[in-house]
DNA sequence: CTGAAAGCGCTAACAA
DNA sequence: TTGTTAGCGCTTTCAG
């Protein structure tokens, strides 16, 4: 399939010419005169040539890739082996919600990994990525770490102390999660702000006071800050956060639907709940929309992130949304600068977000 | 922010060993004593060393890294550049539907890449990505090229004989698309296998004759398949698919609304609208819904990829879903064992796909 | 504007 | 079991 590849001496014996002009002719084409780049470049195309990435970053000291680490939620036992197996090429199934045997997708971290390649790419930067998955975070960074110029990492997914030795080495930027030391660039979004404003929309603006947090894993720095803006909104109006106890679903769907049949069951439904992402919003939605419990007119629901489905769904989700792609290529625009300035005093960049009206608030 | 880092000889010296033995504790720890062993991991932990993995993959002459090249439908000149204005930290609008400033996130890629992951983290590779924009894909491709062990490539997103030229070096592996010779191994779903699947019930089970196909941009390979698979339902029973004629959409939601208000404008709805994506699908289910048009009972839409907003939708979505992340993990283990064994026979795949019968057809 | 030569940090025979 | 040594393919002074 393939012969010994090419090198700059193959390529600077064809064009008669010495390897440090064709290292010329490729990084600084201006520093050689227009006749002997044409020879070379003439070479390059006919032997096929494709520089090495490792040789080059070896002798350069520089890759040009940026890494973005990202924590994996999938326990590495939970993951399927690939089945090899033939059932026919079409299967058919009647409104089958799931078990399609997909994991449900993150739109979170899809969208933050889209922003972080579009901008690497307008800074001829490539992306490097991994997850953080199962008990060892620890092997796959050390891995990443040596292959790139600087390292993005989201939210919690590596522990501090492994970052402070990473960070000792190469650049680091946090996406998210609280401003950890200032050995590091930080980019987040107002979480807090975003939904205190919608939380104060609905109390002031529609008069309800009997409201209700739906929230993630208590863990979740992005719950925090969430729980934090919802119980500022409610205080501010002279209501008590506590008079309804915060619920939890884990920031996904089908919890979120569970928790809303109990509620809907033992007939306690508040006024509005507020939850702290989208996924579980739609399934509250979900099941209010079968129980005939009418929204936003009985119950009001909003949700957080802004995704895409909370525009399909009925009523249309109100919500806050966050600009989780250009928190992604904020992180690399970041980067690439601290890349060119390594000396430069630590960023922190807030990212505004958009409360967003829809019919499950303001129908 | 960083002194010199710590190369295997400043490890050697530390440990009091040679700089072989430090490589050997790192790659193959079985073939050296234990207490040698302990001494340089101690050094390695205190010394904060991390290889080089240019230097590494130099000499070892591989890097352990997989690309995945994907197409980028965004123009160069359409990307904005990052802003820096500050108007604050939250905006409050409302029932807006995009002016986000966001592009529509491309879950088929999305879900695409995260499989790919997945896998790769299984198979101890990490992953490099990038994107093909503007007018020149070949400078980026190379670039990647030049830093992997092996490429996977999505549909058409590298000409021809750049492909050639690669697949002559590193192994390649196309996702979906056509099979483009055997010089590659290839995955695809079984795209025109469940699209006719899902007409062909819709003509035979539910009785209906006049259809019409929704389509994407003619140069898909995707929509080809989709479009051929469409027509074989019609001509298996008999009916001509060309008695209305294909529309186009461009497999965008927008698109398919505009195009569908003109349909109900003209009063020219066929019975049902065979769509080649959700996107195009939901478009349509929404045009239809608020002009007061009863789906599926007047007429029926169908889709065809699974995202998730058509389970949201109301009424939720008959589609066909194709396995878009096991597409990315199948893809990243056949190129894991190229790898393995470069002489082994191409390999060709098909997935299968799983026809979701719901509300907008069955309702 | 071009060439010669000295590494970059690591792996992999081969010796010991 | 461990050490010696010869590259891996490229960038980058420094001369010319």
């Amino acid at each position: 399939m393939s012969e010994k590849p090419p090198t700059v001496y193959d390529v600077a014996a064809h064009a008669g010419v010495s390897i440090a002009t064709v290292s010329r002719v490729l990084r600084r084409p201006g520093d050689v005169r227009e006749v002997t780049r044409s020879k070379v470049l003439g070479s390059v195309r006919e032997l096929g040539y494709v520089p090495s990435a490792s040789a080059r970053g070896l002798a350069a000291r520089r890759t040009g890739v940026v890494g973005v680490f990202f924590p994996g939620f999938d326990a590495a036992w939970e993951i399927p082996e690939l089945s090899d197996a033939e059932d026919g090429l079409v299967r058919m199934v009647r409104d089958s919600d799931d078990s399609l045997g997909q994991r449900p997708p993150d739109l979170y971290f899809d969208a933050v990994l889209r922003g972080a390649e579009l901008e690497a790419w307008r800074r001829g930067l490539v992306l490097m990525v991994g997850a953080g998955r199962g008990s060892d975070p620890e092997s796959v960074v050390r891995d990443i770490a040596g292959r790139v110029d600087g390292l993005v990492v989201l939210a919690r997914s590596v522990p501090d102390d492994l970052l402070n030795a990473i960070a000792h080495r190469i650049p680091v930027t946090l996406i998210a999660g609280p401003r950890r030391g200032d050995n590091f660039d930080h980019v987040s979004v107002a979480n807090s702000e975003g939904i205190r404003a919608l939380t104060h929309h609905v109390i002031s603006e529609l008069k309800v006071r009997q409201l209700q947090y739906l929230g993630g894993p208590e863990d979740s720095p992005d719950d925090v800050e969430r729980y934090a803006g919802y119980c500022e909104a409610l205080r501010l109006a002279g209501l008590d956060p506590l008079a309804l106890p915060p619920l939890r679903a884990g920031f996904r769907r089908e919890t979120a639907r569970e928790l809303a049949r109990g509620l809907v069951a033992a007939g306690k439904l508040p006024r509005a709940l507020i939850c702290a992402n989208d996924q579980m919003a739609l399934g509250v939605l979900d099941v209010l929309h079968r129980a005939g419990i009418a929204v936003p007119d009985q119950v009001i629901v909003t949700g957080f992130d802004g995704i895409d489905s909370g525009r399909a769904s009925v009523p249309t989700l109100s919500t806050v949304f966050q600009p989780m792609e250009t928190l992604g290529r904020e992180a690399v625009r970041i980067m690439a600068d601290r890349l060119d300035s390594p000396d430069a005093e630590p960023v922190s960049k807030r990212l505004p977000v958009t409360v967003l009206l829809r019919g499950s608030s303001d129908g």
